[in-house]
DNA sequence: TTTATATATGAAAATATTATCATATATTTG
DNA sequence: CAAATATATGATAATATTTTCATATATAAA
């Protein structure tokens, strides 16, 4: 089939996807937490919390809704409940844009 | 210098430019736009309404707002303003999300 | 110069996200 | 078991984003 050029389709629904996993990331201190990950197995809350200089509870509200969201994974070992990466395909996603010109 | 393995440098300004970045890209309608743009040199507004099926001043917006953050550009010509994208790289960013694996 | 058309603007309303705080829960240790 | 510690939870407040609507502006055409 022969496809118009006027004519591109346009899908809705992987388009909010899409947007649903950028929205995610389209945090400084997401995109902070995940840099941590990528250079660590896991890490602890507490150990987040101290190398961002970020209060727990946001963090853990942070972390939380990151793993909701299929971007991290976590463990519980005692006290500690460490999180990482689930899907190491979102640091793409960083140097992304460090390699975007988008001049601001 | 040998660097600390516990020490990752973060660069909190970097991590604020990208996540603007990605926040600006991170909505349904305007990773739309920008996949339009993609397969078109450039589009006018009422034309992007058109395909979206989307009111013309919330498109009217959406298009300052990437305009403003450095994504497109424009040009007027006529009664018409045509919109083209300004940094191709964002499209890689659509490409990354396609591949990555978030399960959601 | 009136009329029609395309786009922009700006305020207000609707909605979504982020941060804060107080406290709950779970686990370990003494 | 009581105390200490790590993390989670949930309500609320603070902010930011998105949508809507009414209208302004600019250009073209009759």
């Amino acid at each position: 089939m022969i496809s118009d050029i006027q004519t591109i389709q346009i899908n809705k629904e992987k388009l909010e996807k899409a947007a649903f996993i950028l929205k995610t990331v389209a945090h400084p201190t997401r995109l902070a937490i995940i840099q941590l990950l990528d250079h660590s197995v896991s890490l602890s809350v507490n150990e987040i919390c101290d190398r961002l200089d970020c209060e727990q509870s946001l963090i853990s509200h942070h972390l939380i809704n990151m793993k909701l969201r299929g971007i991290l994974k976590s463990q519980k070992n005692g006290l500690n409940r460490y999180y990482s990466l689930k899907e190491k395909d979102v640091l793409n996603l960083i140097v992304c844009i460090e390699n975007c010109n988008c001049n601001m």
